[in-house]
DNA sequence: ATGAAAGCGCTAACAC
DNA sequence: GTGTTAGCGCTTTCAT
């Protein structure tokens, strides 16, 4: 059986009240005293239930963290980060993953599961900004929220991502200058109320305009099912057999991108002499491939960090007193290999 | 203001004890009560403290995963499995992250955070299986636990893992019969009580000594600090700039094979022709590398699986009534590109 | 079928 | 500096 507050406080001869002094180190205990509770919490083995601390405080000290899949490499590289940083400010860390499931992603923000974290960080898929924050605004109690990667209406939600409009035009930008003129792009996603594809889309149109290119033909921008590197490959097929092939790809992930140069390795062509190709993530794999690739690096550090600062603010202030910050991370474009 | 069951109860003109039933739907309610406490609970928005009922229950409901890093794909593919398989059971999992360090694992063990967890899932890296059942054995009271991967005394402790010897006598036995001679093995962690790497080490030496080769020199033997792509890449550079150049590599992780794989295009040779190469995991990443790695597949959804199965037999079980399991879960050899 | 009340383990307000 | 105790929100035994 497991020893509690007052069996402690029973063999040590002193009071639950001075036990739990010595355990958080809140208030002054005589050195004596505090030197023998410590010995019966040793001898007891004697560990905090963290329930009944819950319970009291209000609070349980864990966060939440819902994305779309864990295996993922972005994600997974992401949520390390988090993890270890949240282990810093003594939070515990659930992953929850969505699979772009809307019904997952509803049932996350009204606390489906009743009230176990105390705040969440969310990177929304499937559901769209309105309806996200129209729920987030209806749920009573409010959950402590931070957005990854989509923007709430109005700014009415916290909010930490990189400047996808701005990265996806640095992508672009970059295959012009290296002399690419059909480029295509690998990424977008029709079916989803996704804010950060039509962003990144956005961008690429917006450096070929810039540049002074002709809008480029429907058959250069393939939409995709999802983000792995299957569809990937399925999207450069489909350009490779089109009517007009492509010189590069800007593919919005490097899942994407890695499926894509697949590909171009399964059809013999040369990268970057035949094809350049571009990602979006820097997740580790690309580093290397074969060649290794060029992408867009989001400061994933400082998404991990600022999330949780942001958390934090909202976690710990009188209800509601913080404003919603909008805060967008540094991003920046790695030459390697593809492009 | 966030409802309680008592507020829930008071509108409803019923007893806490009403509420409770409709919520839980452990006993009967009139049908008409229950539609108006239902209504009720809507309209305040209540969800039930989950503090408050895991003190009552004893449990929290809360599972943990301790892997040495999530960012690694073989563990967060792991990782995105077990955490859907445990929603299904309606269990959360909390993750940490032990980053290979002995103190994180020590720690984790003897619950130093006091008691939030029903049951841990832990993937020993740098302690000594002896220590840990040891530091399992004496804690109390004991968490349920389940070890991925290694072995403790005795069988002492639930556990889940491949064959590792037959697995890496498998990828061995490969390379032989397509004609190679000079096989290196790259992932030897000889600073870490690490049995994995050792079984793994076994497999190898066991399919050379089977098919008569002498033992292979020291130097085609390269221990590595971590399994990551870069230590695969370094022990790649040291055997081709070794005296004896290999014409295959069994790498005892995907990570470490794409790594040496990496090395081995840097350097100009053709794979598989100059050099071969097998690598353990069949992480995603290895199925669209170029070229695609030939691999030893652990059957990953059975260890989720089972993993949880084995937990959920010592959680619910009165105390300790159930034997220690160890668990063999199948793999195979998947022949792609690079041998 | 429903109500009243005890108690899970902890913290902190209130005594001394 | 330390003891006593109420109460966090829930489930469940006992009573009706």
């Amino acid at each position: 059986m497991s020893s509690r507050l007052k069996d402690v406080a029973a063999r040590a001869g002193v009071s639950v009240r001075t036990v739990s002094n010595v355990v958080s180190g809140s208030a002054t205990v005589a050195a004596e005293t505090r030197q023998r509770v410590q010995e019966v919490i040793e001898e007891l083995g004697y560990r905090p239930n963290l329930a009944a601390r819950s319970l009291r405080a209000g609070r349980t000290g864990i966060i939440g963290l819902a994305i779309p899949e864990l295996h993922s490499p972005y994600f997974s590289e992401l949520a390390g980060l988090l993890v270890e940083e949240a282990q810093r400010r003594s939070w515990t860390v659930v992953i929850d993953q969505t699979r772009g499931d809307a019904d997952a992603e509803r049932r996350l923000l009204t606390r489906g599961g009743g009230r176990v974290v105390d705040g969440l960080i969310i990177s929304p898929w499937a559901l769209d900004p309105a309806e996200l924050t129209e729920l987030a605004a209806t749920t009573a109690p409010a959950v402590p929220l931070v957005l990854l990667g989509e923007r709430s209406p109005r700014g009415t939600l916290d909010r930490v991502a990189v400047d996808n409009v701005a990265a996806a035009d640095d992508a672009t930008t970059h295959l012009l200058r290296i002399g690419r003129r059909r480029i295509a792009a690998i990424g977008l996603q029709p079916h989803l109320q996704n804010g950060t594809a039509q962003q990144r889309a956005q961008g690429y149109h917006r450096a070929l305009e810039r540049a002074g290119h002709p809008r480029p033909a429907e058959a250069l921008q393939r939409p995709v099912a999802a983000l792995h590197r299957a569809d990937g490959a399925r999207a450069m097929t489909e350009l490779l057999d089109g009517p007009e092939r492509p010189d590069a790809v800007f593919a919005f992930s490097d899942e994407l991108a890695l499926g894509a140069l697949h590909m171009a390795h399964q059809r013999g062509l040369r990268v970057p002499e035949d094809i350049a190709v571009v990602g979006f993530d820097d997740i580790e794999d690309g580093r290397y491939s074969h060649p290794p690739l060029t992408t867009i690096a989001p400061d994933k550090h400082q998404i991990a960090l600022r999330s949780l600062q942001c958390l934090a603010d909202r976690i710990y202030s009188p209800d509601n007193a913080v404003p919603a910050q909008d805060l967008t991370v540094p991003h920046r474009l790695v030459v390697r290999g593809t492009a």
